[in-house]
Parts: structure tokens; C-alpha cells; sequence
RNA sequence: GGUGCCUUAGCUCAGUUGGUAGAGCAAUGGACUGAAAAUCCAUGUGUCCCUGGUUCGAUUCCUGGAGGCACCA
């Protein structure tokens, strides 16, 4: 105790490294307020965009343009295929490998992203859970179709009664979670919890960028029109022979596989586009909304404002 | 110009045999520890077109007006 306790305190005393991270809803500028301030502190952008990882799609995901990622080197962009398993997990380990890399040689790095689960995991880190057999995952799924989720319930109940009363227990998918865990590793997925007291050898400044709902609904209307005269039809149609996958469970995706598959009207698919962008941008909102330390600035803040609040934050 | 029908939530509409109203969609609020652009939970926001009358009470019935649609001229 004594030891950690001063290990604490010499890596707070000495920490001069810092993870300057963007966050806000889809549309709103991040990625060209990103690569501003990575030409400004001559540094290298870490992506935290749970789409922008998959190297099939572009398009849809608005990934940065070739001449973007010309003028900063980005990580975590078009880096896997969508034909991977991939997750939060391995993205936080990955990330850490590349920061401490970068580390060597700056002391900023630029981190941008909406995914407010991945973004959180390279600031807060996430709990170690075991690593269980994926079949595991697929026979609960199986027993959802066939049972309901109501067995899946009892299940959980079971095995791990502290998790069944505090997560939301009508949602599939944590349900599957904590039960995946509980019967891989048998142990209950509660008991991994809280284990790990991150200590990360990085300070986060957080720069929010806001706008009203309107500005914002609007300029993901004029995004997605944007998309379609690009090409992302045809950047759909090429991946509908995948469109069971995981990654390709993605607004502006799933809705165009809905016309190619003659169930929707391409019009009508592309105001669902339209609307499910809202959505998640809403939902975006809700996560960032919840973490005071974030600094946030209007959308149309000069450059030098922000540059301004950051300098007296970052004492080298 | 005549006749008929319509006007209620942001949109499309239902309804109240007279006691100030509710569905779908849109929208809004929230949750979130390896599926997260995913997944899940909650919420009805209203001069019932205007005016006068009847009535204890009118969004509902009656008079007049406005707007829309259809048909006839």
C-alpha cells in the first residue's frame, strides 16, 4: 500500500505527457479540428470511431479524405476488415501499444472519435474480463430466438444475482454479455468489475464541440446527401453480400441493404438514413452530456480560442 | 356560382350519444465495461379553424364566416 502509494504520486509529480481528445456528435467538425491541432503541435491523431476501423467501408463512415490524412498521420482508420471480430477491449490494448509509441517521441497526441465507449476506454480504462469461447456467445443467442429473453433472465439470476438487479435487464445483449462471461469463466461477471484502478501515464484534456439540435439535424441532412452523390450506394451494394456482419449493422448501411433487397424505396431509405444519423447523434449527446470534464467549445469557435483554453491546461 | 365532404399534436388521422381529447410516425429525456453508428428504457407536446347562439357546461349541436378537396355548372 505504502509502495503504490508513492508510485502514485511520482508518476503525478513527473507526468508531462498529454492525450488531447475530441469528442461531440457525428457532423459536427471533429475531424478537421483534429488534424488543425495536430499540425499545430506537430503530432499524430488515434481514431475512436467504432466504423472508421473497417477498411471496406469510407463513404458511409466519413472516413478522412486522402488529402486529411495526408496532412496528420491517423491511427485506427481502415486498419482492420470487417470480417474480423473486433471490440472495445482489444481497441483499448492497441491503443495503448500506439500511445506509448507516440509517447516516445511527443508529448501531445490528438485522440477524436464518437464512439463515447471507445473513447472512454483509452481515457478510463475498462476492467479485465476473461476471454470466453465465442460459441458461448452464439448458444445464448440461439436460446434468445427459441426461449426469449425471459429464460435468458433466470439464467443470469442464477449465476450472477448482483449483475441482474443492476443492469438494464430487458436489453438482449447485456443480458448475453454478463451471461457469457458467468458461464465461460465461471465465475460471476459482477466479480471482474472494478478490479483495475487505471492509472494512465497521460493527462486527458477533453474538448467537446456543441452546436443546436437544428444546426446539427441539418448539417447530418446535408451529410448524408453529400454521401449518396459520392457513391456510398454502390459502396453498399458491393458489401451486401455481407450484410450480416457485425460492422455492417451501421446507419447508412443496413438502410440501403433494405433497398437492395426490395424492401424499401430508395428514397424512403435514405430519409431513414437521415433520421437514424439523428438518432445516433441524440445518443452521442446523452454519453458526452454525463462527463463534466469536458471543455466544450460552439462548432464555429475560432481555432485560437481553443488553442488558447488548451495552452493554460498543458504545462510541458 | 351551386352541391357535398373536410379542418383536432410537428405529420397522417381517430374520437367525444355535450363534461376541454388519443393512436401511429416524427420528436424529446435517459441508460451504457469486449455487438456501442450496436442494444435497451421512458415520455403526449393541443386556442380541437374563427365568430355568435342554445346549454349549468360546446372541440362535439345550430347560425354566419375563412381555408381545403371533390363533383356539377
Amino acid at each position: 500500500m505504502v509502495l503504490n502509494f508513492a508510485i502514485n504520486v511520482a508518476t503525478n509529480y513527473t507526468m508531462n505527457k498529454f492525450l488531447i481528445s475530441i469528442v461531440g456528435p457525428t457532423a459536427i467538425g471533429k475531424t478537421a479540428l483534429s488534424i488543425k491541432l495536430a499540425q499545430h503541435f506537430n503530432t499524430e491523431i488515434i481514431s475512436a470511431d467504432s466504423r472508421q476501423f473497417y477498411k471496406e467501408m469510407s463513404i458511409g463512415t466519413a472516413v478522412p479524405s486522402q488529402a486529411e490524412q495526408a496532412s496528420a498521420k491517423h491511427h485506427f482508420i481502415h486498419h482492420k476488415s470487417i470480417t474480423e471480430d473486433y471490440n472495445v477491449g482489444a481497441f483499448e490494448k492497441e491503443a495503448m501499444t500506439i500511445l506509448n509509441q507516440l509517447y516516445e517521441s511527443h508529448d501531445i497526441v490528438i485522440m477524436v472519435g464518437g464512439s463515447g465507449l471507445y473513447v472512454d476506454a483509452v481515457t478510463k480504462g475498462l476492467d479485465d474480463f476473461p476471454k470466453v469461447d465465442t460459441s458461448i456467445r452464439t448458444a445464448l443467442n440461439n436460446q434468445l430466438q427459441s426461449e426469449g429473453i425471459s429464460s435468458l433472465q433466470d439464467r443470469l439470476k442464477l449465476l450472477d444475482p448482483l449483475t441482474y438487479n443492476s443492469i438494464a435487464i430487458d436489453n438482449p445483449q447485456r443480458v448475453i454479455r454478463a451471461l457469457e462471461i458467468s458461464i465461460g469463466s465461471s465465475k460471476p461477471y459482477s466479480s471482474f468489475l472494478n478490479k483495475k484502478d487505471t492509472k494512465r501515464a497521460f493527462k486527458t484534456i477533453t474538448i467537446g464541440l456543441k452546436a443546436e439540435r437544428e444546426i446539427i439535424y441539418s448539417r447530418i441532412n446535408k451529410r448524408v446527401d453529400n454521401m449518396i452523390g459520392e457513391g456510398l450506394i454502390n459502396e453498399a451494394q458491393n458489401l451486401l453480400t455481407h450484410q450480416k456482419l457485425n460492422a455492417l449493422n451501421t446507419v447508412g448501411y443496413k438502410e440501403l441493404f433494405n433497398y437492395f433487397n426490395q424492401v424499401w424505396a430508395l428514397d424512403f431509405a435514405i430519409s431513414e438514413i437521415k433520421k437514424n444519423t439523428r438518432r445516433f447523434a441524440k445518443r452521442q449527446l446523452t454519453w458526452f452530456k454525463k462527463d463534466p470534464s469536458i471543455i466544450w467549445f460552439d462548432y464555429e469557435d475560432e481555432l485560437s480560442n481553443i488553442l488558447e483554453t488548451l495552452q493554460k491546461r498543458i504545462k510541458l
